[in-house]
DNA sequence: AATACATATGAACAAATGCTCATATGAAAG
DNA sequence: CTTTCATATGAGCATTTGTTCATATGTATT
């Protein structure tokens, strides 16, 4: 029952073996942090709906705003958001400006966190 | 050129059909509601570290603690949230309670947007 | 019953976030 | 070059969120 690190609790409840293997197969902290951020942008339902539409079809700021019922800017503002994050990517055309999905994750990841949810 | 909702724009930029398209295909409110809620507790560092440990293995409270350097109520309060978000479980034994991941979508989530943000 | 230890929880406060409003940028048309 | 329309952006404000601190709950041990 071997145990060295000084810890919070009185005991480790695991073996240091597990906590030193734990802290190996940690990925590194910015990496955490980015992923975090990633999600955070997932983490809000106005932008989760602009993605729900463009999952299906392309669109401009103008069209997205009508759709779902809110501001152009509060639109276009979570677009330099989705831009941010590189989840979406944008195509001008005379003055309009088209929006779409960046890349397949987007999709894999919104499939997942929707299963999760309705099941 | 047949167009007729009225829009916030002068034009509609897409044709009817797929506005109408993309409204049908949309899930309905409430579920995209729940899964910004999901996104939003994948949305910080520290839930993101909570999870990856016990990716890796089942821990007590005081263990992810010592482990994450923080407060025993920080990752008390942490772990809360993710328990109603039915991401971890947790078994008690003697006055310990441990914590685990619940199911498989919590892994494939974490690898797609670690996939996104490390590419 | 009393104590000790692990965990949970409520209140409070600072920081982050999303929307609105006003205004700026950018592109086409007159 | 001025006007018009689509989009972008900055400041301000209200809400949400994560942590800390103090304390409560729960379980075993004496």
């Amino acid at each position: 029952m071997e145990r060295q690190a000084a810890p919070s609790c009185e005991y480790l409840s695991v073996h240091q073996e597990v906590v030193d293997q734990v802290m190996e197969a940690m990925p590194p902290e910015e990496e955490l942090f980015d992923l975090a951020e990633l999600f955070k942008v997932f983490g809000d339902s106005t932008r989760i709906r602009i993605l729900y539409v463009l999952f299906e079809a392309e669109m401009c700021v103008c069209d997205l705003a009508q759709l779902l019922g809110m501001t152009q800017s509060a639109i276009s503002h979570q677009l330099q958001v989705l831009k941010k994050s590189k989840l979406v990517k944008y195509r001008r055309e005379g003055k309009t400006v088209f929006y779409s999905l960046s890349d397949g994750h987007v999709r894999v990841i919104l499939g997942q966190g929707m299963e999760h949810v309705t099941e």
